[in-house]
DNA sequence: TAAGACAATAAAAAAAATAGATGGTTCAAA
DNA sequence: TTTGAACCATCTATTTTTTTTATTGTCTTA
């Protein structure tokens, strides 16, 4: 592989110019040199590039084959030295970001688009995951973000607050708790509570803070299912607000009327640690990340 | 453009062997070398390509970013030397043909798809021109090869015969001259003649040697289109057999009652010029259009 | 026909890459 | 814990490669 690419550009160069010694010129280089190193091409390649035997050495088809392929590759070799521009200007070459998945997709996917538009080097790797898998999986990937809804802080953990949400306690209209006035913890417990399987934790005792103990638990492994099996009239359970924003209006799902609550309003978390700092990809996606949550849905 | 091939080829062996020493190992050099090749690259990108902080040096997420470029690099970059291989084994890089279009297209076709099918690296160019229009093509374009019916010959041009080839005169069955027996010149000339537009002369006096002279003559661009012509019952016409061998058959086209001889046989050549002698591809390319043009259609 | 542009070549000079030696680490096996 | 081996950085001397300078011969053009 003794192949150089300043040859090829000094290749491209004769032929843009039309000849050796503008070639040389254009590089600030001696005509000897020039003379040099395609000689040095044409044996390595075992071709003859130019044709000598008129006054101006002009490309041989084989030559013009070659210059072809290596403008191609003159291309390539520019590609590689912009991305490690961007790599030296800070931004990082990776961004690894975990999301609960009780939190819409939809302000994560826009941030992301436009980070796109920016023509931003570093390559975004995204992950959903529940409850405490969200951290779990944070800490054992070394991830550089985490969107959560609550975690276990720690003294290298950095948060930003997020725009506020809520969930509601919710049924299908058919559901025999939907009728019921002043529902109890007590009347709960007779029915099916649906929920998202934990991602992070093995430990089956572990419980949501918001899990009421019913004696049969559903455990759903996502919000889109869990939606679907309230509506079926499966059972009960928290939904975030803005996925069923439209079926509470049109009364196809029922917010209860539990004594202790039927809302429940939580703030999500940006959040990474200071032991792997943000490079500058990392506080652009946080910046819009932020602001896309902050708009209206 | 200061970048190296070969330090991506030692970027390439150190992640493949996993350790600089390795490395250099595996180059034949001192260890030291591949030390300084790489730390010329990292300033080169302004980008560090390894941790050292660990007993191992391992790549960076940017290295691993940089590593995917270069391995593609690389791979072009034997591409090219391939290619050039090939040519230094004596593959021309261009071979263009010319062809009259009285021929058929199919053999060569077989011998155009035979050829690439041997990834040959010759880039073949092909034209279809009729009559004088192959040669006058074949002189001014300095082409490699021509396919002809005929040609003028000169002291540079080398011709090898393919297959006889048999022209028909031929009507549409309602066409007035396909009743009539014993048909003489005075005949033909009270009717249409179909014939092909000469592609390369301007001159509108130079005729092919099978026209007959007629009032009125109809001057068409392509055998496909004459026999569509001919079995409209416009006029009548030279076709070569191959092209209506189920037509006369179903007697869709008649063959004409001409005294002096209603087939017209001719032998197709295939002609180079020793003042451009053929390159590889030229050579093997010949044969196997020899070849086609013997095995039946 | 003379002046200028072009490219090949040879020899000298400059630049770059390499080997060899050394030292500070880390790792792993005794 | 010690010891030996493997790892990589760095320094210097040496070798190799590339460039310049100078020259020659050819071709073009005015």
């Amino acid at each position: 592989m003794k192949l150089d690419i300043e040859t090829l550009k000094i290749l491209d160069l004769i032929v843009q110019f039309g000849s050796f010694a503008k070639a040389a010129d254009k590089l600030g280089r001696a005509q000897s040199a020039v003379s040099y190193q395609i000689k040095k091409l044409e044996q390595h390649l075992g071709v003859e590039l130019f044709d000598r035997s008129k006054y101006r050495a002009e490309l041989t088809p084989e030559g013009s084959a070659i210059l072809v392929e290596g403008r191609r590759l003159l291309q390539q070799v520019h590609n590689l030295e912009v991305l490690a521009e961007r790599f030296s200007q800070g931004w990082e070459a990776k961004l690894e970001i975990i999301i609960d998945g009780a939190l819409p997709m939809q302000p994560i996917m826009r941030a992301l688009k436009r980070l796109s538009q920016m023509n931003v080097p570093t390559r975004v790797r995204l992950k959903t995951e529940f409850l405490s898998g969200v951290q779990h999986c944070f800490d054992s990937n070394n991830s550089d973000l985490m969107l959560v809804k609550s975690y276990q802080s720690t003294p290298y953990l950095v948060s930003r607050p997020l725009t506020e949400m809520t969930t509601v306690l919710v049924a299908a209209p058919e559901h025999p708790l939907s009728d019921l006035k002043n529902i109890e913890l007590k009347h709960l417990h007779g029915h099916i509570e649906l929920t998202i399987a934990d991602s992070g934790d093995q430990d089956p005792n572990f419980q949501d803070e918001l899990q009421f103990g019913s004696e049969r638990v559903f455990y759903l492994s996502g919000f889109i299912t869990k939606k679907n099996a309230i509506m079926m009239g499966l059972g009960f359970g928290w939904v975030p607000d803005y996925l069923i924003k439209q079926e509470l209006e049109d009364r196809s799902l029922i917010e209860l009327d539990y004594m202790s609550g039927s809302r429940h309003s939580f703030v999500p978390k940006l959040v990474h640690s200071s032991e792997r700092p943000l490079g500058r990809a990392g506080c652009l996606l946080s910046d819009l990340i932020l602001e896309e949550f902050k708009k209206p849905d």
